[in-house]
DNA sequence: GCTTGCTCTGAAACGCGTTTCAGAAGATAC
DNA sequence: GTATCTTCTGAAACGCGTTTCAGAGCAAGC
């Protein structure tokens, strides 16, 4: 494993002088710098990105912390983070927490730590008041709602984009109308349930449906929605997969949609198409994207910035 | 930015000492590692990971190379990785390829340059022969066939699993059966076009649609199979999503399935139940973990392995 | 009483690339 | 002819934690 200094005895120059061909740095003349690339090219040399890094400061890493890797509902975020850091040569480090603010904090810690640059936060349990204490270590950008102005923020307005859905629900003749939220206490799920009691006048508590996250909680709402008594004409989703697993289960049990029941769902992923759910489409793969130029833009010196991104209606069949 | 010299002067004691406390070595007596603690909480010390890294030549990362990070298919894998990474407090490095070999020589070049200490590929353009010269800078495993015996390889034996899919779909009657691949030149495909030869005695050249690895590639081929004259009474896809998109799309034309068409899916993806898809359940999540145990293993000085995982049927109602 | 062994401590070297600073040599300006 | 640049070079310090090695002090073994 040759390092610098071998490099440059071998060479016969300094080691500041192979750091500068290492660098480009000009000045440095044609003669020492052809036997520098030769030294490095008989010993095979290979630079220690570890040193760098230590002698930087600088890691060129950002830590990406969401609840699952596997849900398709971060997909197509993580999906711009990763096209905009390749992009800027920078490493993504991607932290699962399950939802668990214990490692909220591990991966935290890492900025804390130095071994990353900067944190992207797409879902959170933590305070933004104990988040605010990490970014003294780095600049941190979130996908919700909520934060203080040290840390950035490009989201969907949950609030408008409810209101929007309700909207378009309302245009289709839809009065009375159930919501299906994920967690029941995320700031987003707040949001929507204002909204939900802001603009429909027939709004039902026994309405909001709360802890539906994967196609198989969209199944199993079904049966659940199946045997109430009062049941709304329409149901707005916070998310295409509980929407699609409904779907499944509707056409399993040879029920209309939507005479029975319209949908309405929330994301505009591919698959959603492909069973023509009519959904809002969400322009997650920009909001990750951004979040990313952001989170260097502060790196180099910006100053935090909030974007509320709105949503847009997809025609489907299901309303 | 209190270091580790700042507190040895500040507790009176070495930075041995003080490296022995961080570690906790037990020769220290009680009261410098008293005075060492207060000093740590007083300046606020936080150990440099970088610093600690350099030093030790070990940098708890693992890159882990993968086309998209968006498509459904790599979630799971992903998932079983990140799970058994964060047991062993490892991070990991994504690298997002979009198929591209330049982009997994990059990704590889992490290992080289000793920014991460293995590396686990899911899928790959890269020939063995050319991966293999990386192997010298680290362990390497696979998702995929094929592999020389240097690099360690957790697969879907893919064509054992595509036999007993088509035997499957033989007791079901079909004779007539037609396959969807991904990409033509892929390991996986190649096995699973032989399976098809040896198994079907139908088998048709033109009954194989390779290309199709997404939803909407789903979409489309519905269209393309519909106007096909002389068709296959049954179709073994390689993705549930493009079975899905495809499902979809025929429901929206009113065709039933599986009286006009029968499916068979690959993946056992959660939304698959939702509509009933018939489909190979492949243990991809355990495959992830698996991966990362072994290239853990590799690093504690253990032997490449290699492992073929079999799928299992999972009744639907498109056969 | 002497050897052996355990506990505790710290100076110095190490991993390795970058940056600062001082200085030499030659070129240009006036 | 002197002052001022520009080009080129390298020694040394820096970022920061770990490890090696040498040694001191004290207890147990015989």
């Amino acid at each position: 494993m040759a390092n610098i200094r071998d490099i440059a005895k071998h060479a016969d120059v300094s080691v500041t002088t192979v750091s500068r061909v290492l660098n480009e740095h000009p000045y440095v003349s044609k003669e020492k710098r052809n036997r520098v690339h030769e030294a490095m090219k008989e010993l095979g040399y290979l630079r220690n990105q570890q040193a760098l890094t230590l002698s930087t400061g600088k890691t060129q890493r950002i830590v990406v912390i969401l609840p699952y890797m596997d849900h398709p509902y971060y997909g197509f975020f993580v999906n711009g983070i990763a096209k905009a850091a390749l992009k800027h040569d920078y490493r993504l480090v991607m932290w699962q927490t399950e939802y668990k603010l214990s490692e909220e904090r591990r991966a935290l810690d890492l900025l804390k730590h130095r071994e990353v640059d900067g944190a992207i936060i797409l879902s959170h349990e933590m305070s933004f008041k104990e988040m605010e204490a990490y970014r003294v270590y780095g600049p941190i950008a979130v996908a919700t709602v909520g934060a203080p102005e040290t840390i950035s923020s490009i989201h969907v307005d949950h609030y408008a984009s409810f209101v929007s859905g309700i909207r378009v629900l309302q245009q289709y003749g839809y009065e009375e109308i159930g919501i299906i939220l994920s967690r029941s206490h995320s700031p987003s799920s707040l949001a929507r349930q204002q909204a939900y009691f802001d603009e429909v006048a027939h709004a039902r508590q026994q309405w909001i449906w709360t802890g539906y996250l994967t196609s198989e909680d969209g199944i199993r709402l079904a049966e659940t929605f199946l045997t109430q008594k009062e049941r709304p004409r329409a149901l707005f989703f916070s998310s295409d997969y509980v929407a699609l697993g409904f779907l499944g289960e509707m056409q399993r049990r040879d029920i209309k949609i939507p005479e029975e029941v319209a949908m309405l769902g929330f994301d505009g992923h591919p698959i959603s198409r492909a069973f023509g759910l009519s959904t809002m489409l969400s322009p997650n793969e920009q909001i990750g994207r951004r979040l990313f130029e952001t989170t260097l833009a502060e790196m180099n010196g910006a100053t935090p910035e909030t974007h509320a991104m709105t949503v847009n209606y997809q025609v489907g069949m299901t309303l």
